[in-house]
DNA sequence: TGTACATCAGTGAACGCGCGTTCACTGATGTAC
DNA sequence: TGTACATCAGTGAACGCGCGTTCACTGATGTAC
């Protein structure tokens, strides 16, 4: 999962306790961002966490950034894969497009609100960051987590009245996820109320893209 | 315009040259956030293109939040200033429930779009601000800009089928801002052509809109 | 299996940079008589 | 109208704090014979 993410940019591990401090400064790393958000994550409170010194995250890590890109590129792999892992079961059933969007609008939303703190970290860092292309790469790294329910909601282009259904899905699965974002970035003061809570969300964010695509569910 | 908001924070002013000042400060501050983003937005930066030198911006704002907030303020207040007056002249018209919507949402593109990079470091600036309560203090901010779309939209709530009109009006116009953030805030490499530019992207969001409250204009 | 050596893993005090903020000072504006 | 004084506006060098990063060192693991 993780794995091949990480590579990139991490040093090589030979021993098998690196293997570890690599997972725990990982994980650590994922809790004080979570925790403290983007701002209140330091190397100190990371390597604290972690159970290590200092110096050894820039033993594992070139510097701070590379080991925040690590930690953002393991969890959209991991939300890509609960995406695809619920789209396929999805793909050989005989549901339609309603069905097939309302289980994937869902299944991101879930996915999104059980690591609302940690998403809402990851989200600031890509955005706030200041070289722009590694501003865009994680941002096709985010959309990647999402490429595999096109294909699926395609299956039933023949459902869709849109003219463009290809343009049509593209665009309606953006809003959805910026939608998402968007109650997931902001504190809940002020959020619509179908927004605060995950099967309500889930529910709007369905019709809003059924409705979108043409097909209105009257609800 | 902005006045009242900065009067909030800023020192009063009692001298002429210390009101343009000000203004040289916000501006400044604006100009800068543009064009260097959050983190390139420095005090002496700020001080420097203002052409004044770093005490001179703590001797009118308490400290850099402050200013920021101030920037903050005075750009939504003109927003919604934008925003009402697009409405008003709308308000008086025949006009139906899709002119309507159509209308509100093109405004905020045009409007978002306009100043892109400025938006950008504002909403990155709220976002990532480490006080919880400025936060929900900025959405309300922001989402003030917006209020006055909903009661005119709702005085054609006999076309809305959309069974709970007010919370549908609400949960649409939070979905078209979302999405217009998420394009304003991601770069453009990745993002579908429909939010790719101003008018595209609204017309994509005004049927997005029209859709979920049950309106199909098949586009 | 044991020993010697090389390499890797991890420590933690110290460094340095950038940026927000301060403060003693000069100059400008307003006010009272 | 002019003068003396008080207050406000602005200067810019210096300070200090926090945080990312380094580096000389100790200890652990693997390898060759």
């Amino acid at each position: 999962m993780a794995i091949t993410a990480v590579k990139v940019r991490a040093r090589p591990t030979t021993q098998a306790r690196s293997r570890d401090t690599l997972d725990r400064l990982l994980a650590s790393a994922e809790e004080v961002l979570g925790e403290r958000g983007l701002e209140g994550t330091t190397v100190p409170e990371i390597a604290r966490r972690a159970g290590l010194s200092v110096g050894a995250v820039y033993r594992r890590f070139p510097d701070k950034d590379a080991l925040l890109r690590a930690v953002y590129e393991a969890y959209f792999a991991r939300a890509g894969e609960l995406n695809r892992a619920s789209l396929l079961s999805l793909g050989w059933s005989g549901a339609g497009l309603a069905e097939g969007v309302r289980r994937t609008v869902s299944t991101m939303v879930w996915g999104a609100w059980e690591h609302r703190l940690l998403l809402r970290a990851l989200l600031t860092y890509a955005y706030t960051h200041p070289d722009p292309a590694f501003r865009r790469e994680a941002e096709a790294t985010s959309a990647a987590a999402l490429a595999g329910a096109e294909p699926i909601l395609l299956r039933h282009r023949d459902e869709i009245p849109h003219t463009d259904p290809e343009a049509a899905v593209r665009f309606a699965l953006f809003a959805a996820v910026s939608t998402l974002r968007a109650a997931v970035l902001a504190d809940p003061g002020d959020l619509p109320p179908a927004a605060l809570d995950p099967d309500a969300l889930s529910a709007q964010l369905g019709s809003l893209c059924l409705g979108y695509l043409g097909v209105y569910d009257g609800q």
